[in-house]
RNA sequence: CGGGAUGUGGCUCAGCUUGGUAGAGCGCAGCGUUCGGGACGCUGAGGCCGGAGGUUCGAAUCCUCUCAUCCCGACCA
């Protein structure tokens, strides 16, 4: 391709809009341009390298043994009744009627459809396992879009359902697909780690996200230094470490702490350790209130929360409703004689039996309370957030707790679908079963996202050459004198001829300018055209990545171009391919 | 939905406090010089200053409303 015929508009300045790297460069290097917030118009480089990435997903899911098919985008709403999220799902789904005033939405994903078609054609057990797949775009209303194609509104995604007769085949379903996941994300290049998830409201059983390593990236991972443990934050579990106390707890004593709320200021104030106090804090659960008791030092994890009272819908408590749960204003929360429906205690609190804890009453608080004897705690369960300081729930050695950025999710759905829209077959006895399910998700446009925020430099992109728009730049300086023109045009057509995608710089440009919107693009591979080194029967070549330069020979580019080529695949960590 | 900010040529922004003929740099078009890390000179095109209402002799500038975008938070298969 000559980039004087391309459309490639690059950018020298930073877009205001732009917060984030990844962002800023799509947006820089031509890729991508916005049409209002959260959509964005893929132009052919960015459309390019989007291609590359659904091929390689796409080869994956083939060789798995997945179908891929297209479904509409424009769902009816008697379907989401039917599965009941029309009611659940909330604001993010895009309702709106059509000319007949019937309900519709968009598809923030595609369970219910692919259901509905399973459930018209599986009727035997013969039929079973399928495994359908899709790339679509998808729309949910987020609340608020931001950074890019990373939480779009309108974004592309390969999802697979998995159907299956019994929990054994599910599982291997899952196996197939977390193993094709694990290529795929090999294949393009990245740094990745496949972590167990909650499962979410989407229920099921269990569930692993696989995550780019990024420092911006918006989840927080624990990866275990020794074993192969990896987990999201809102799902590692914290290890209770030490012994519980022993002996007595004196009799509870009431201390004033005027306009002392925060921890801190209650353990400065009454000379205690922070972790001596307990942290109280309320929750309104599908309604009722809740409390939560988790150590001063430590932060309580909201999913494990939810969890534990099975609630589909969380908040924190108002300071209005901490007032008229606890009579008192927000920071002189307490256990004891607290009137709410459940509380909750994490584990490690059971281990102390003499806390200081906020009386219910402003600017006072409570010594020496003994859970046991002066609250009724429901249980004590896991429900702190696991710190860096805390050791492996598997092995027990040191965690690691980097950023990430999550672009595939597995999940083993089980009956949820098939039992509220009605999917079952008929099993060698006749007898009709639910059929079990599984549904598993990639970002394919996320990943560029990813991809960049994990890949780049202060010059610009470095792009992963699987899914690199093109692999190599040809930069052709002095391209005013035709016979250098028409060699750069034979030059291309012999790379091409070895089967590599070439972008020709043949514009009428200044060699800075080329070198620098080079740099921008990211291509990883650049061959440069000069007078001097065409005089000499040579091109200088550069690695983006590591920015090596090295000359090859015109008369034996075919052997130099391979080996170079190969070099720097190598520098990614790649196979050769 | 709460908090904060911003809307001025294609892009990045100044001008607004203290109302008085719409600016710069980049980009774009033409000419010339230049040509290995975002060149230079000259000439030129391009703007209902987000929109509506108001105050005023006069509004990009002041007031009210509205829309849009961005950031923080809640939310997120």
């Amino acid at each position: 391709m000559r980039w004087s015929q391309y459309y490639l508009p690059t950018l020298k300045e930073h877009p205001a809009e732009a917060e984030v790297v990844s962002h800023r460069l799509l947006m820089r290097a031509g890729m991508i341009r916005k049409l209002t917030s959260g959509i964005y118009t893929y132009l052919p480089l960015g459309l390019r390298c989007l291609d590359k990435v659904a091929r390689i997903v796409r080869e994956e899911m083939n060789r798995a043994g997945a179908l891929e098919v297209f479904m509409p985008m424009v769902q009816p709403a008697d379907l989401w009744k039917e599965s009941g999220r029309w009611e659940v799902y909330g604001k993010e789904l895009l309702r709106f009627q059509d000319r007949h005033g019937r309900d519709c939405c968009l598809g923030p994903t595609h369970e219910e459809v692919i259901t509905d078609l399973i459930r018209g054609e599986i009727r035997s057990y013969r039929q079973l396992p399928v495994n359908l797949y899709q790339i679509q775009t998808k729309y949910r209303d987020e609340i608020r879009p931001r950074f890019g194609l990373m939480r779009g509104r309108e974004f592309i995604m390969k999802d697979a359902y998995s159907f299956d007769r019994d929990d054994a085949g599910a599982d291997k379903s899952y196996r197939s697909m977390y193993e094709a996941y694990m290529r795929i994300f090999t294949r393009l290049g990245m740094v990745f780690r496949a972590v167990e998830a909650d499962s979410g409201p989407i229920g099921g059983s269990f569930s692993h996200e696989f995550m780019v390593l990024a420092n911006t990236g918006e989840d927080t991972i624990a990866v275990c230094t020794a074993c192969e443990f990896a987990a999201n934050l809102e799902k590692a579990e914290a290890v209770v470490q030490g012994h519980g106390d022993e002996g007595d707890c004196p009799p509870t004593e009431p201390v004033a702490t005027p306009g002392i709320h925060t921890v801190e200021e209650v353990a400065a104030f009454l000379g205690v350790a922070p972790k001596a106090i307990l942290k109280t804090l309320l929750y309104e659960a599908d309604g009722r209130p809740v409390a939560a008791l988790v150590r001063g030092d430590r932060e309580l994890n909201e999913i494990k929360l939810k969890n534990v009272l099975n609630a589909n819908e969380l908040n924190l408590a108002t300071p209005e409703q901490v007032q008229a749960w606890t009579g008192a204003p927000v920071g002189f929360a307490g256990p004891v004689d607290l009137h709410v429906d459940a509380i909750w205690a994490d584990r490690e609190v059971g281990l102390r039996r003499d806390w200081v804890v906020g009386a219910n009453k402003a600017d006072a608080h409570l010594r020496h309370v003994d859970l046991t004897r002066d609250a009724a705690i429901a249980g004590y369960v896991d429900l702190r957030q696991v710190t860096a300081q805390d050791p492996c729930p598997r092995c027990g050695a040191a965690l690691e707790l980097p950023k990430g950025i999550e672009v595939g999710h597995v999940f083993k759905l089980g009956t949820k679908y098939s039992e509220t829209m009605g999917a079952r077959y008929l099993d060698e006895n006749g007898k009709e079963q639910l059929i079990i399910m599984g549904c598993y998700g990639i970002g394919v446009s996320r990943i560029m996202a990813a991809c960049l925020e994990q890949n780049h430099d202060d010059n610009g992109a470095l792009f992963p050459p699987p899914i690199a728009p093109f692999q190599i730049q040809l930069i052709l300086l002095g391209g005013k004198k035709p016979e250098l023109v028409q060699q750069a045009m034979d030059l291309h057509d012999r790379l091409e001829a070895l089967g590599f995608e070439v972008l020709l710089d043949d514009r009428d440009e200044r060699p800075g300018v080329k070198f620098k919107d080079a740099d921008l693009t990211g291509i990883p591979g650049q061959l440069i055209l000069g007078e001097k080194g065409a005089a000499r029967g040579v091109l200088e070549a550069k690695n983006r990545k590591t920015g090596e330069r090295s000359e090859l020979a015109l008369d034996d580019l075919e052997n130099q171009v391979q080996t170079w080529w190969k070099g720097i695949l190598k520098d990614w960590g790649l196979p050769k391919s």
